[in-house]
Formats: structure tokens, C-alpha cells, sequence
RNA sequence: GCCUCAGUGGCGGAAUCGGUAGACGCACAGGACUUAAAAUCCUGCGUGAGUUAAAUCACGUGUCGGUUCAAGUCCGACCUGAGGCACCA
């Protein structure tokens, strides 16, 4: 057992004191490496056992690359603006500065304790008015370029916290903090454009090394569509309204329209008699919360306003309705409806009795050339009493199927499938429930040796009664009347345009996929995206509509009715124009108030009378009293650090050209949407502005696992038992300990339950390889070939592992170079301070302490060179093969390099066990794969 | 409902390109040391059959099917779990 908290307050006092890792940002005679930690929020609860993964991640390749000859950025700092402190101040009146520094002292010694290995010197603080500054300077930037801007929209207010929410702070109509209901509310509100950078935040994720999960919600979240604009005329109003569609091939199934209630033409355009619904039904959903309309959407609601819409490509009267399932805030907050083909409009028609007319028809079966047409029903009869359903069983000659038949000339579909179930079966008391939609059917008629394309109608029956009549068939007709269940149905029934149609007999739902267009004069005959393309060029010709693309992504709201948030730069004049401060006016500091909570639903800087009214260019200004929000802080601070105590600019444009971009950011999923978004436009925006050189800030990103308890849950409030303070694990075990068990747990970004007896394993590596150095007595100046292949080999995984993250394995590799030195008994001077640099990134107090105390060196072991292998050590004379016969390993045999494959083939088959299968049957293959195997095939 | 990821011993987890499934650790069992315990060191450890012991054989990576000489790995369908989005036209 070694002294863990001698060792380690001996180290981490070292480091401080000889400030071993200040970077010297303007060294730029080596390669950089910018290793980049998501900065922590000072709450007042510490740290537990789950925060420190991503650190300690980020820490090791920091270790690693400056032994590697790398100049390593590797800053931390505190993004200190935000709720709690805010609550704090409102509770006790007191200025949330003070219980901000506080929580950051507490936060500070806790990573200082986990012996990361950070520049302190660069430490910088979102709160702190010398950085604020810049983050007001760049909202300026963004004011004066028309990107912040103010504007009158729906918002999502949170009357709990007595503020607006940006999108991605509501979770499920709820506020993200504290699970408050979010209402939908029309103010005026500072926002940012993100959309006008949509494409460019769309665009930049293909070249990024960053998890598909998080580029994939990032695109889900932008949500670019493309579709067309198409112009819909008020018949007998002289107005116009535009749906925004990405089914413009549709068009000629649209029996309906829906506008938003909240859409601005809704009162012009509804007739008089209607007017009372409209208002009611205005009324009712304008006062549902997100959450009551999210919960309430099972069931569509809407009113028919009583005016009517012309279809552009055919002239066709279709009824306008209101509904909220239409919302005023996505596309043109108008659509046209077509039932047929859309999910939404099909529940909604089917409820209003709205008329739904087929455009597109699915195929099915192979289109062959010199085909005949033919237009044919499939007939499908429920017996209600038994659960079953009435079918057809030919054997050999087409297996189970409904009853199916050949329309006659000027016969309906209905007619056809009467006649063809009495003639058939015999039943003839049915009564007709629905006619399905058509589909496109091609097949081959062996008894007739002809290519078929048929339109066949589905057709749902139920049995009224068992009443039959005598069967009329053909001589050639040859099958047995079967009812079965569903369940036999779908294993029993291969015929897809039988099984289609069964399915849409039993299923209310409307028809999605592709397809070939009906009923649509010059798009019939064509697929999904050939009509698409020819509408869009037929609206544009006709000036009808027009292509284009619609973004999900909304402006960004960039103002909270909060105080501890950066002061908007910005005063309004009594004439309502708006002005950024002067420069020379930033920052602008936040004033102190006897009252931080703010009165009836006004910012709480509405207190702040003397602060408040200004006199700008010689005109009296009020200024802006909301905040900004958490996320801009955050927005940008990976870039302060490269010159965090620059005054004239945000930083030095030498230095951010020299160390961005980020080469490996770790954090939490968490922020997958929010900060990562918002931070990748404010860079792009920089980018712009010639401020920066590259357009993505973060090269690799990846997303740490969360630590679950030993039970197996989210550690937090729920269970406190289960939490674990790494302060404790470092008092008990050492730091070392707790980096090494961390690490060794299982892949960074996979979820892990803690578990003490792991602990106790990792403390048991660190006091073996101890011992190693310390007792056994086998550090020599001699060499032992025996070691030369592992050593080479655990030097080669380790540094690879590293590199990609791959902390578990690695580790795994140094237990297995010690259990190999423990068996010997010379350990070569070479591999054992080799070791121990590669040991170092991952326990750094125990190595350092190694490294001085037996090993002998004066210096930190931090910049030491690290450790390289010959790759010549890593080959092996002889290799073993396996010899697999059918497939099964049946031996084993020892080769070496230069044993031909013939001779393989022969060692294999000289095996005794393997001549056991070989003898007497035929060889049929023989696969020879060097150094792995000789595989036999025999019959 | 849609998108993304995952599912391997008693447990955490390993396994480049398809090529000996279960590395490493924990737990457990046996042994050595010890008056004894702890610590340490050594050995064993997927399940079943087989044997004094081996050899050997069968089964085995969520389920079912497919491709292949060969599948944890590739393909198809499904089940379960996690995360995200959700009336986005």
C-alpha cells in the first residue's frame, strides 16, 4: 500500500507551483493541440463521480500529446450566468456575485484535486464584465448586421419563471428548468436570425468528426424540407393564400384546405353565418397551452369558415377549415389537404366527412412489356361472429388468396365483387362496408402464358348471415373455401396485392408511399418525384407557385425578462428607435438593485431606476431591460481562452488563426442541439466577419456516457445514497485510483453503473505496479528479450488507444505488460520508464512520484518524450493457425513466415482429430487466409 | 409514429477488413504463505455431455430467417432498452 494523499499533495503542490502546465499560446514552434472540456455551471451542489469522465478524458490526451512534443491548449472555466444564482438573489436579496464566486472556489479545488492537468492563468468566467464585454460586442456586431434583431412573435412564456424560452429549453410544453407549464404568447422579442445561417449550419456538419447521432438531431432540428409554394384563390373574395407543400404532385387530390386559426386572412374570408364558430374555436385554442395541444392531438378539432379555395391546376371548389393541427408558425401557416396521401388529412376528412380522392396508386408485381390491361377487384369477407375471414385456397396453383375476379365490361366494382363471391363461394347476404384504395398490379398468367397489368379495387365485406347459394365455376377451377383468422392470413397469404389489400381493408389509414399518379391529367403515369418535378415547372410557368425550401429551425429568442444575464447593449430612444452603445460604452455592467425579482412580469432591471435612462448623443434613451441568455456566454467562449485578458479585441486574430479549431471537445449529449448549434452559427457568423479563419470551431466532438449509481440509476436527488463524490473516492483510494477505475470502466460514451468493488480492483493495479518498482528488485540495466514483444506491443495499443478514446482497452494492455513483468525477472531499465510514461496520462501523482523517486529524474515527467516501438519486436517468428474443417475448428497448427500454403494445407491435414473428418469424404474446398487459418470443406 | 444508438458469461466489458467468442478487471472456488485473519502470490472459472484426469463432442453473442468455406460482425423481418424529435404539411 502506498501513501496516496502524501504523493498526491506533494504532485499537485509541485504543479502549482512551478506552473508546470502554463501554455505559451504564442509558441509556435511545435504543433498545438487545443483539448477543450464543456466549462462547468458553478450551482451549489458539487461535482459528483459522473462530471469528471469528460475531464479526465480530455486530460489524458492532453498528457499525452504535450510527452507527444505538442504545444497543448487545455483551459477551463465557468459558465456563470443563469437560474439558480438568480434564485439565489431573489431569496436572500443579495447580489448572486457573491454566491457565484463562492460556488466556483468550491468547484475549483475539486478539479484542482483531480489533478487536471489545466492552465489555470487562462480561468475565465462568463459573469466576469471583462468577458461579458465581448460577448455584448459580438451581439452588437450581430444588431448592426440586421442578425439580432427585434420582432413581434409567438414566444413560449413560462409565467413560473416569469420569462420567455428559447425552443430547445422546452421539453415536452414544459420549461427545461424546473418543469413549468410554457404557454404560446405574442411579444416583442430580441431574437437572433439562425435561420439565415440554416444552410450553412446544414452544410457544415458533412465534414466534421462528430457522433451521427448529434449531426443527425443538429439536421433534425434545422429541418430543411423542400417542397412549393402553391397560390390558392378565395373564391368570391378578392384574396389570395399560399400553402407551403412538399407533395406538390398531389395537387390534384387536395379536396380541402386548412389555415391556422391564428392566420391573418381568417377573419376576411369567413362568411357571416360562420363567423360565431370561427370565433369560438379561435378562442378555445388560443388559450390551450403547447402541452394541452400536444396532449390533446389524438383528436382533431376544426370549423369549416364557409368560404371556399380554388384548385390552380384544375379550377375545382374545395372548403376552407380552420384547425390547430395546421400551425401558424411552420411554413405559411396554410395547406392544402389531400386526404388520400397524407396521415393527418385522412383522420381529419374521415372525421368531417370531407371528400378523399386517390392520386397516387402503389405498384406492385413486375411491369413487362406487351402486358394486357385488365381492371379487376379483390374482395375481402369478414365473418363478425367467428373472427374470420373468408378466403380461397387453390394449393399448388397460387396458394391461399380472397376472392378475386375480372371486371366485366360497364360493370362496377361492387357489382363485380358481389358476382364474383356468389359465384365463387356461394354466400350472397353481405353487406358492403368500404371500397379501398386501387392498386397497380403486375403479374404473369401461366395458364394462359400472358403478361397482365390490372387496376384492382379492394372491397371489405361483412357476413350478414351463412345464406349460400350453389357455387358457379369453371371446369379448371379447382379449390377449397376456407374462413381463417388474421394471424393465418398474414403467414399464409404471399400474394402482395392480396396482402396489400387486406391490410388496407383492416387498416383506416392513408397511403404514404410512392407510387404512380391517377386522376391527375399530365402527371398520370408517373412516379412520386418525376410529378413532383413536373408540377414545380407547371406552377412556375403558369405562375401558380413556385419551388422552395422551408427550414424547422426558428429564430433563435435571445432576451430573458432575467437579471443575472449579460445587459443587452442597446437603448431606445422616446421615438422608438434603437441604438447599440458606443464601443467605448462596453461593457455595459450590470447594476445592483435592493430587489432582483421582478414586478408584475417585468425584467427585474426595470428596478434599476438610475441605471435605467440614459442620455445618448445628446437625446434621452431608455435601455434594454431584458437579459441575455444563458446560451450566449457559451456561445463563444473557446475562443477567449486563446487570449483571455485581451482588452482591444475578443482575442488576438494571430493567435485564434493558430489554435482553432478545437481539436477534441468532450461533454455531455446534453447539449447536442443547444449550445452546439448556437455556438457552430456564432463562429460561422465570426467567420463572416474576417474575425476568424475557419468556419467549424469544433473539429472532433464527443459525448461522455452518463455514470450511473451502483443501483443502476441516473445518479442525483432521487437516490442521494447512490451518489458519489469523487472526493471521497480520491480520500479512500487516490485520485489516481478514481482517474484509473473511471477510465477502465467501459467505452467513454457508453452508459456505466458504478460499482466500489471496480474501485477496489483499480487501487489494486496501482499498489501491484508499486510494489513493482519498489520492492521486487528487478529494475536493471540489463535487457530480457522476453519482454521485447510485449513492451513493443502495449506501447503500440496504448498510444493508439489514446488517441481514440479507447481508455479501457488501453488500460487493459498495461495490466497485461505488468502480469507479464511480474513473471520475470529482469525489468530493463528502458521498459520500465517507458511504462510509466505511459501510465502517466491516466494516474498522474503515482507516476510522477516513480518517476523522481526510483527512477531517479529531477524534473516533472509531463514533457518528457513519449515512449515509441519498434515494430520489428512485434513479429513473431512462428505463428499458430487454426484449422477449421465444415467450418468447426477441428486443430491447431504452428507455422512459421515462411511455411508455403501448401505446406499448410499438409500440416492441417496430419493433424490426428482433423483426419478423423477428413478421411474417406471428398475434399470440395480449400481456403487458405496466412497467419489465420486453412479451412476445409468436405462432403 | 419517425430518427439515432445499443442488446455478448454471475457482473463491468474485449474481439481492425467477416477468420480460434468471452481479452482485461470484478465476483466466486481451490491452493501457497500465516498460529489465524487481512494483504500478497499461484491456479481454475460460458452451459451441457464425457473422463480418475485429459482428449473430445454438442450448444452458445436479444428472436427468427438469409448470404458465406466461415457471421457477435454483413443482409431482411421482429422483440427489448436508452436518447432525441413529434400534427413540421
Amino acid at each position: 500500500m502506498y501513501d496516496h494523499i502524501e504523493i498526491e499533495n506533494k504532485w499537485k503542490k509541485y504543479w502549482e507551483d512551478n506552473k508546470t502546465f502554463k501554455t505559451d499560446v504564442w509558441d509556435f514552434s511545435k504543433p498545438k493541440f487545443y483539448a477543450l472540456d464543456m466549462f462547468p455551471y458553478p450551482s451549489g451542489v458539487a461535482l459528483h463521480a459522473g462530471h469528471p469522465f469528460g475531464y479526465v478524458a480530455t486530460d489524458i490526451v492532453s498528457r499525452m500529446k504535450r510527452m507527444q512534443g505538442y504545444n497543448v491548449l487545455h483551459p477551463i472555466g465557468f459558465d456563470s450566468f443563469g437560474l439558480p444564482a438568480e434564485q439565489f438573489a431573489i431569496k436572500t436579496g443579495k447580489h448572486p456575485n457573491g454566491f457565484t464566486e463562492a460556488n466556483m472556489k468550491t468547484m475549483r479545488l475539486q478539479l484542482k484535486t483531480l489533478g487536471l492537468s489545466y492552465d489555470w492563468d487562462r480561468e475565465i468566467s462568463t459573469h466576469d464584465p471583462k468577458y461579458y464585454k465581448w460577448t455584448q460586442w459580438i451581439f452588437k456586431k450581430m444588431y448592426e448586421d440586421g442578425l439580432a434583431k427585434q420582432i413581434n412573435m409567438p414566444v413560449n412564456w413560462c409565467e413560473e419563471l416569469g420569462t420567455v424560452l428559447a425552443n430547445d429549453e422546452v421539453i415536452d410544453g414544459k420549461s427545461e428548468r424546473g418543469g413549468y407549464p410554457v404557454v404560446r404568447k405574442n411579444m416583442k422579442q430580441w431574437v437572433i436570425d439562425i435561420p439565415k445561417y440554416a444552410e450553412k449550419l446544414l452544410s457544415g456538419l458533412n465534414d466534421l468528426d462528430w457522433p451521427e447521432s448529434t449531426k443527425e438531431m443538429q439536421r433534425n432540428w434545422i429541418g430543411k424540407s423542400i417542397g412549393a409554394l402553391v397560390d390558392f384563390k378565395v373564391d368570391n373574395f378578392n384574396e389570395t393564400f399560399t400553402v407551403f407543400t412538399t407533395r406538390c404532385d398531389t395537387l390534384f387530390g387536395a379536396t380541402y384546405c386548412v389555415l391556422s386559426p391564428e392566420h391573418e386572412l381568417v377573419d376576411k374570408i369567413t362568411t357571416e353565418d360562420k363567423k360565431e364558430d370561427v370565433r369560438k374555436y379561435k378562442e378555445e385554442s388560443s388559450k390551450k397551452t403547447d402541452l394541452e395541444r400536444t396532449e390533446l392531438n389524438k383528436e382533431k378539432t376544426g370549423v369549416f369558415i364557409g368560404s371556399y379555395a380554388i384548385n390552380p391546376v384544375n379550377g375545382k371548389k374545395i372548403p376552407i377549415w380552420i384547425s390547430d393541427y395546421v400551425l401558424a408558425s411552420y411554413g405559411t401557416g396554410a395547406i392544402m389537404a389531400v386526404p388520400a396521401h397524407d396521415s393527418r388529412d385522412y383522420e381529419f376528412a374521415k372525421k368531417f366527412n370531407i371528400e378523399i380522392i386517390q392520386v397516387l396508386e402503389e405498384v406492385t408485381g413486375t411491369p413487362h412489356e406487351g402486358e394486357t390491361h385488365k381492371d379487376s377487384i379483390v374482395a375481402v369477407v369478414y365473418d363478425k361472429k367467428n373472427d374470420k375471414y373468408l378466403t380461397i385456397n387453390w394449393k399448388e396453383n397460387g396458394g391461399r388468396l380472397f376472392v378475386g375476379g375480372t371486371r366485366k365490361e360497364n360493370e362496377s366494382a361492387l357489382d363485380c365483387a358481389l358476382r364474383e363471391i356468389k359465384e365463387e363461394t356461394g354466400y350472397d347476404d353481405l353487406e358492403f362496408v368500404k371500397e379501398t384504395f386501387k392498386i397497380n398490379h403486375h403479374y404473369y398468367a401461366y395458364n394462359k402464358d400472358k403478361y397482365f397489368e390490372i387496376e384492382s379495387t379492394g372491397l371489405l365485406f361483412n357476413l350478414k348471415s351463412d345464406h349460400k347459394v350453389a357455387q358457379n365455376l369453371d371446369d379448371d377451377e379447382n379449390f377449397i373455401v376456407e374462413w381463417v383468422n388474421k394471424d393465418q392470413i398474414e403467414s399464409e397469404v404471399k400474394d402482395e396485392l392480396h396482402l396489400k389489400t387486406f391490410n388496407y381493408c383492416i387498416n383506416e389509414e392513408a397511403m404514404i408511399g410512392d407510387g404512380i399518379h391517377i386522376n391527375s391529367e399530365f402527371l398520370n403515369g408517373l412516379n412520386k418525384q418525376d410529378a413532383i418535378d413536373k408540377m414545380i415547372e407547371f406552377l412556375e410557368k403558369n405562375n401558380l407557385g413556385k419551388k422552395k425550401i422551408n427550414y424547422r429551425l426558428r429564430e433563435w429568442i435571445f432576451a430573458r425578462q432575467r437579471y443575472w444575464g449579460e445587459p443587452i447593449p442597446i437603448v431606445e430612444f422616446e421615438d422608438g428607435t434603437t441604438k447599440a452603445l458606443d464601443d467605448k460604452d462596453l461593457p455595459l455592467v450590470l447594476p445592483e438593485l435592493d430587489d432582483y425579482k421582478g414586478k408584475n412580469g417585468n425584467p427585474p432591471l426595470e428596478n434599476a431606476e438610475d441605471w435605467k435612462y440614459v442620455t445618448i448623443d445628446g437625446k434621452k434613451a431608455k435601455r434594454e431591460t431584458s437579459t441575455m441568455p444563458g446560451s450566449a456566454g457559451s456561445s463563444w467562449y473557446f475562443l477567449r481562452y486563446i487570449d483571455p485578458n485581451n482588452d482591444n479585441e475578443l482575442a488576438n486574430k494571430q493567435l485564434l488563426d493558430y489554435w482553432m479549431p478545437v481539436d477534441l471537445y468532450v461533454g455531455g449529449p446534453e447539449h447536442a442541439v443547444g449550445h452546439l448549434l448556437y455556438a457552430r452559427m456564432w463562429n460561422n457568423y465570426l467567420y463572416d466577419k474576417g474575425i476568424l479563419s475557419i468556419k467549424e470551431p469544433f473539429k472532433r466532438l464527443v459525448h461522455q456516457g452518463m455514470l450511473l449509481g451502483a443501483n443502476g440509476v441516473k445518479m442525483g436527488k432521487r437516490f442521494p445514497e447512490y451518489v458519489i463524490n469523487p472526493n471521497d473516492i480520491a480520500k479512500k483510494f487516490g485520485t489516481d485510483t478514481f482517474r484509473l477505475y473511471e477510465m477502465f470502466m467501459g467505452p467513454l460514451e457508453a452508459e456505466k453503473p458504478w460499482s466500489d468493488s471496480g474501485v477496489e480492483g483499480a487501487r489494486k493495479f496501482l499498489d501491484r505496479v508499486y510494489r513493482l518498482y519498489t520492492q521486487e528488485n528487478k529494475i536493471s540495466d540489463s535487457e530480457n528479450p522476453n519482454l521485447d514483444k510485449i513492451y513493443n506491443q502495449t506501447v503500440k495499443k496504448v498510444t493508439e488507444d489514446y488517441e481514440n478514446l479507447g481508455f479501457n482497452t488501453a488500460i487493459s494492455q498495461l495490466m497485461i505488460f505488468v502480469n507479464a513483468v511480474y513473471k520475470e525477472d529482469i525489468f530493463p531499465r528502458k521498459y520500465a520508464e517507458g511504462f510509466i510514461k505511459l501510465l502517466n496520462p491516466v494516474s498522474p501523482y503515482i507516476t510522477e512520484e516513480l518517476w523522481n523517486k526510483v527512477l531517479g529524474y529531477d524534473n516533472t515527467i509531463s514533457y518528457e518524450s513519449w515512449p515509441t516501438y519498434d515494430e520489428s519486436k512485434l513479429k513473431d517468428e512462428t505463428y499458430q493457425m487454426v484449422v477449421q474443417i465444415n467450418g468447426k475448428v477441428r486443430g491447431k497448427i504452428e507455422v512459421s513466415m515462411d511455411t508455403t500454403e501448401e505446406e499448410m494445407k499438409k500440416l492441417a491435414k496430419n493433424i490426428d482429430n482433423v483426419k478423423n473428418y477428413i478421411d474417406g469424404k471428398e475434399i470440395i474446398k480449400e481456403v487458405v487466409v496466412p497467419k489465420k487459418l486453412v479451412s476445409i470443406v468436405v462432403k
